[in-house]
DNA sequence: CTCTATGTTAAGAAATTGTTAAGTATTGCA
DNA sequence: TGCAATACTTAACAATTTCTTAACATAGAG
C-alpha cells in the first residue's frame, strides 16, 4: 500500500503551515497548502486531495464554512476533512461535525499524534474502498475506477447517475427513501422533486428498467 | 427510522459509568456497562454492541489491551471502539490507534461532545441496520426491503396496506383497536369509517382471509 | 330478530412517479 | 482562456398507482 496520499493543509499562520508541512512531508505525504478557506476550495478542486486539514479560525472564510462548502462540491465527495481547533472552542467542534468533518485535533498540535490520527482516518477510509466492487447479476460496479459493466460491456454513467446506482447497490433489496437518497447524493442541497426520477430514468435507459424498482410512496431499491 | 444502537460502556469508576450511562440513554441508545477489560470482553460477546467505549486506565485489563483482544474476536469484527483518555496520556492515545481504536475522547468528558462524536462514528458505519424482518407461518414481511413473501412468493402491497399489515404483525395475536391503527398509520388524520376495512380487504385479497381476524366491536389482529 | 359493526364494490380524487424538452451549469480540451 | 460537449436541474404535463369515499350488502352479538 505504498500510494502517497494527498493532503491539503489550510491555516492562516505561516509558521504552522511550515511546521506541519515539514512533518507531513517527512511521512511522505504529498502536501500542498492554502492560507484561507476561499483559496483552499480553489486548490482542493485542482489538487483533489484525500484529506483536507482545516484550521477553524481563519480570515476570509472560516473552517466550518469552508467545510460546508467543500461538502457541496461533487468532485470532492470522498475527501476527508480534519479540523484544527483551539482547546477552548467546544462550540466550533460541534459545529464542525455538523458541517461534515471527519475528525478534529486540538492545538497545540503534537505532530506525532496528528500523523497517527491522519493515518487512522486514511486507513478507515481504505477499508471502505476495499469492497468498493459490487457485482450483482450482470451488473458490476467499481467505485474507484468509476466503471460500470453491464453484461461485461462498459457503460458510461454520469457522476450523479453513478453515485445513485452505487448507493442503491450498497444494500441490494433495501428500499432507500427519497430523503435518504437526497442526503447521500445531494448532501442536503435543495433539489426539485423530479430530479431523482430523471436520474433514475437515465440509469434505466442504460441498464434496463428491471433493476431499479420503484416502491411508490416509499422510495427506490436495487433488486434482481 | 428508530434504530437503537447498542453501546457498551467500560470504566472502573462508578460515577463515570452512571454519568455517561444517563447521558447516552437520554439519547435513546441501548446502554450496558462493565467495570474492567475482562468483564467487558465477556459482556461484548453476549451483548454484541455497535460501539464500545473504553477507558484507557483500568484495573484487571487496561483499555488498550482490551481493545487488541476485542479486535481478535471474529464475531465482533465490526464493532467500533472509542477510547476515553486523560488529557496527559499522549502515549496511550497513540497506542490506542495502533490497537485498533476508531476514535478517542479526552477527559473531562463533555457529554454533548461525546454524543456528537458517537453519532459521527455510527453514521460513518451505518451499513448495518436493525432487523426489520418478521416471519410467521408462511408470511414473511421485511420492512427495509418493503417486501412481502407469501408462500415464498413476492406479493405487492401498497404503502398503507404494507404498513397496516406490518403493524398488526409486530405483535401477533394482539388485537389492535381502530383507534390505535388510525393513530399509527394515519397519524391522526381524519379518515372515514370504512377506510380501514377497505385496506384490510385488499390485504386479505392478497394473502388470504385467514390471517387478519376481525374482533367485532374491538378491532383487528394478526393470528395464525 | 334487530341493530350495529363490518364487508364489498366501484368510482374518482389524490398522490406519486414517469417523461420530455429546454434551460443552466460544469467540465474537458484545444 | 474560451469553446464545445457533457451533465444537471427544472417545469410542465402525462401516466400510473394508491387512497378514500359513498352506497349498499351482510353478518353476528344480544
Amino acid at each position: 500500500m505504498s500510494e502517497t496520499h494527498k493532503i491539503l493543509l489550510v491555516d492562516d499562520e505561516k509558521d504552522i503551515l511550515e511546521f506541519l508541512s515539514y512533518n507531513l512531508k517527512k511521512e511522505s505525504f504529498n502536501v500542498r497548502t492554502a492560507c484561507n478557506g476561499k483559496l483552499a476550495i480553489e486548490e482542493a478542486k485542482k489538487f483533489k486531495p484525500d484529506l483536507i486539514i482545516l484550521d477553524v479560525m481563519m480570515p476570509e472564510m472560516d473552517g466550518v464554512t469552508a467545510c460546508s462548502e467543500i461538502r457541496k462540491i461533487p468532485e470532492l465527495d470522498s475527501v476527508l476533512i480534519l479540523f484544527l481547533t483551539a482547546r477552548s472552542e467546544e462550540y466550533s467542534e460541534l459545529a464542525g461535525f455538523d458541517a461534515g468533518a471527519d475528525d478534529y485535533v486540538t492545538k497545540p498540535i503534537k505532530p506525532k499524534l496528528l500523523v497517527s490520527r491522519i493515518k487512522a482516518l486514511l486507513k478507515r477510509n481504505k477499508t471502505k474502498e476495499i469492497d468498493s466492487n459490487i457485482k450483482i447479476a450482470d451488473i458490476e460496479i467499481n467505485k474507484e475506477k468509476h466503471l460500470l459493466l453491464y453484461n461485461n460491456e462498459e457503460v458510461h454513467l454520469a457522476r450523479k447517475e453513478f453515485n445513485l446506482l452505487y448507493y442503491l447497490m450498497t444494500i441490494p433489496g433495501r428500499v432507500f427513501t427519497r430523503e435518504e437518497i437526497i442526503t447521500e447524493i445531494w448532501k442536503d442541497a435543495f433539489v426539485g422533486d423530479r430530479t431523482i426520477d430523471v436520474h433514475v430514468r437515465k440509469i434505466r435507459e442504460k441498464i434496463g428498467s428491471q433493476y431499479i424498482k420503484t416502491i411508490k410512496g416509499v422510495g427506490y431499491k436495487f433488486d434482481v
